[in-house]
DNA sequence: GGCTGTATATAACACTGTTATATTTTGTCA
DNA sequence: TGACAAAATATAACAGTGTTATATACAGCC
């Protein structure tokens, strides 16, 4: 890729951002991204594949904040408090991202599929998590137990940060929600805890 | 409403519901459903509110879907065995009802938003699974302490539901997903009575 | 039968994603 | 340095979308 190619990419991927950081998959239409980069449509298409591919790679974004949520120092860090921590930085993401958020979860063109590449950072996120968790389990916890139980503290993470989003939200009087999310995904790490 | 108006309104709702059904929210064009309907687009907007009132109608059915989930029989349960069977109901309409249950967690149109109608039935729902979940606890439990609960269970049930539609439900050698969901949920039930 | 109101059909608008065609720019070679 | 080819980019057009203006058909009432 030529330095040129790289600058034109570099506008584009620019102008996509600050539309989508501010208004959503709603406000990222290929003519609306090339106006604010101040070139024509064409170029969505020869140097990403369209609004798929704009859309691929703010989705690999997303997935690649989620994995960086989970670089934990564990030297510094019981793998308990490295979990918790993990956690904590997950809910930061999903709010200060919100756009990367919804958009990894499905909230986007419904005729959006991700490509090969996007699910794979996906599963490297997820990848992550299970590296992150499976030091608080015993050493000869299997395969599939570490990921039941990385899935299980995603699973809880994820229902509470969608339910935030909801009507419910606003009918529940719960000013606290965060510390509620970490306490009740507290509760499968004690019960982790408690199941040896 | 006359006669014939109402049989109009049948036979859009019927041909929304039956492409949706085959194919969600990117099957749902007013050109298709009209066609679909036999008659033209016109009618959409005549007869609903466009576009806008077919997602309600949809989104509303969904929540409905959802609140008949949560109705069990009390007298012939245990309240723990009723929340139970609640979880396991929505899992069945989580899966028999997946363009439902995705329309209603934000994975349609990004451009839509619930009417207040829409939003209420989510409410209602909501509403629904605090009474069914509530009588597990302390009859002195708060109304607080009743929402937190209720919420607890549906955000986990819906965190491994929205989960298994990922590509790290591919990933992960899980054969039964349904299992780990419900023993998640369980886990906080004994939590919650653990806790008095 | 005529008139008014309602229901429905048709045509048109502006926006969308995408591509065919045209134009401009860049790089290479003699 | 000019010519040529390739690449990059711009423009125009296509088909589909949601929505509405206008036209037509139908129903109800006097």
């Amino acid at each position: 890729m030529t330095d040129t190619q790289h600058k034109t990419k570099t506008r584009i991927l620019k102008a996509a951002s600050e539309l989508f950081l501010k208004g959503g998959v709603a406000a990222l239409s290929v003519r609306a991204i090339a106006k604010r980069a101040g070139m024509s449509t064409i170029n969505i298409y020869s140097h990403f594949q369209g609004k798929q591919g704009i859309l691929d790679t703010l989705y690999i974004e997303g997935f690649e904040k989620v994995s960086a949520a989970m670089d934990i120092d564990m030297t510094r860090h019981s793998p308990r408090e490295a979990i918790v921590l993990g956690m904590k930085h997950y809910l930061d993401i999903a709010e200060q991202y919100n756009a990367h958020y919804r958009l990894i979860f499905g909230e986007a063109d419904p005729s959006y599929t991700p490509s090969p590449d996007a699910r794979q950072a996906g599963i490297a996120a997820f990848e992550r998590l299970v590296t992150l968790t499976s030091s608080f389990l015993p050493k000869d916890a299997s395969r599939t137990r570490k990921q039941e139980f990385a899935l299980t503290l995603w699973a809880t993470l994820h229902g509470f940060v969608r339910l935030h989003g909801n009507a419910v939200s606003e009918l529940v009087d719960i000013s606290n929600w965060r510390q509620m999310t970490l306490e009740a995904a507290i509760r499968q790490i004690d019960a982790a805890q408690a199941e040896g």
